[in-house]
DNA sequence: GGCCAGGACACCA
DNA sequence: TGGTGTCATGGC
């Protein structure tokens, strides 16, 4: 498929999702570390859980990087334990709470003053920080253009039919990137929005017209 | 009662 | 490089 019809049919797909559902208001978050913090949280959870997760955490007072140094790791389990793999996570909290201190002294400014790709990079080489995790945070919590890529993601285009040369995260990200403005705004609202149909969808039926919900989609986004 | 959520890592061939 | 097991709660 060429460049200016995969670029339309991206843009296509989001004046669709975006006139059906509105801004989403992403990331749910009051600051850019609950943004971090909920985005290790929901790895492989529903929201829902995580929502009560950093509930707790905020009742603990312990949503932030030097109470979540001091935290205890079991004590910390327990607080996030509604959103699941509570012991892995708070390994994971506690590494990047460490990462933090040391290399920018808890200073988000200090942060993402850091070049958008080497600062990914040193973000993928904290525990428990993959590719989907440090795009959410590039993105979510410091702002920069960069497109986040999740499992919703690749199921939805992937039933519209559109494939990245290669099946990767790297392939689908390119895939938007290459084809859509460093927008932001842009590509804040269109994963908020691809998870948010993601989430009316049947998962456990790739077929179109089968499931009720999926038929709503094919109509919906006309494929 | 089973499936699966806004993944990542360790280990293996 | 790619495949598989593990981590684990809560909602439907």
């Amino acid at each position: 498929m060429d460049r200016l019809k995969t670029s339309r049919i991206l843009k296509d797909i989001y004046r669709r999702l975006f006139a059906s559902y509105g801004p989403q208001h992403w990331w749910p978050a009051e600051t850019p570390f609950e943004v971090i913090t909920g985005a290790i949280l929901t790895q492989s959870a529903a929201w829902t859980n995580v929502e009560k997760a950093i509930q707790n955490l905020k009742q603990a007072k312990a949503l932030n990087p030097d109470a979540l140094r001091r935290i205890p790791q079991d004590k910390l389990a327990k607080l996030i334990h509604t959103c699941g793999y509570f012991n892995a996570k708070a390994r994971k909290l506690k590494a990047f709470a460490e990462w933090f201190g040391e290399g920018y002294g808890d200073s988000l400014e200090r942060l993402f003053a850091v070049e958008t790709n080497p600062l990914r990079e040193k973000l993928l080489r904290v525990h428990g920080i993959g590719e989907e995790t440090a795009d959410s945070i590039l993105l979510y919590a410091g702002n920069k253009p960069v497109f986040v890529i999740d499992a919703y993601t690749r199921r939805i285009m992937d039933r519209v039919g559109l494939k990245p040369t290669k099946d990767s995260y790297g392939g689908w990200q390119k895939l938007f990137m290459d084809n859509l403005d460093a927008d932001v705004k842009l590509f804040n609202e269109y994963h908020a929005l691809l998870v948010t149909l993601g989430k009316n969808i049947c998962k456990t039926r790739p077929q179109c017209g089968q499931c009720p919900l999926n038929t709503d989609i094919c109509r919906h986004l006309h494929v």
